[in-house]
DNA sequence: GCGTATTCTTGACTGATTCAAGAAAATAGG
DNA sequence: CCTATTTTCTTGAATCAGTCAAGAATACGC
């Protein structure tokens, strides 16, 4: 959590620049980690009622592509967006509920970055996404 | 490669109806791998003409459920297919012009398995995607 | 303040996928 | 082989996330 000044102060460091909509999206993205789109629109329209949903998905385009929030995708899910950047962590997500929580790199730093045959890719990334049930559906199954 | 018998044998070995719309669909998966849906439905009616695009999605999540195909989905991408199941592969996926590619695990047999901190899920599958550019798009660019 | 480039609003549109109802086809049993 | 039952396929409409486009509003350098 921070504060209004500190998402503007971050959208200026990322030489963006500063509106309400994008001060908003940024602040909804922090207090709601891994929320898909609609629950940021809503979230957003507790502060600005107003706004339109164009704008947030283009100011969620602008903050991914400035690195402030990050976009991710499980197979199946719309899109969500966290704010934890730059760290190189990974997901859980619930086969079940579609739950996602954070868990960070398994083995040392980067573990699975390499690759065992590229195919000629000049690879940047490796993301890793771990498929199961949260807590709470397998109680539910098994009960 | 294989031959319609085998493709109904499989079928039946996964306690399925064999049908035409489903042969056609498993080849087309075994002969495109990671093609998505509208290029399975193109070259299914290659053999069968009159193939409805639903009979596809049927059976494509016919197949997936019974294990006898998998279902890929990178950001940003929609649905792929691919035949090679049970063997814990990987993908690597160009950013520019979205082609996938298999690799074989990093590790040893499952390196990323094993979370740091799996928030008390019960984890079943790790799935790695490498991110980065193919060959042709990484010289298109630098030229 | 002013001007210009960027961003936001409005509203239509696309494309992948799903839903639903009835017709057709596949297996089990006789 | 024939029939009954169940599954699968066809047809056609609908949904949903996300995009496109044109004009109005706003931010910020000067």
């Amino acid at each position: 959590m921070a504060t209004t000044s500190e998402y503007q102060r971050m959208l200026r460091g990322a030489a963006m620049r500063v509106t309400r909509p994008r001060v908003a999206v940024l602040s909804a993205v922090y207090a709601h980690p891994h929320a898909d789109t609609d629950s940021i629109i809503r979230a957003v329209r507790r502060d600005l009622p107003e706004v339109s949903h164009q704008a947030v998905y283009d100011s969620l385009h602008a903050l991914t592509a400035a690195g402030l929030v990050r976009r991710i995708q499980p197979s199946g899910s719309v899109a969500r967006y966290e704010s934890r950047v730059g760290d190189n962590h990974h997901h859980v997500v619930c086969r079940s509920c579609g739950v996602v929580a954070d868990v960070d790199c398994a083995v040392g730093e980067a573990p699975c970055l390499t690759a065992s045959d590229d195919h000629a890719f000049s690879i940047d990334e490796a993301e890793v996404t771990y498929w199961g049930l949260c807590h709470d559906c397998s109680t539910a199954r098994s009960s």
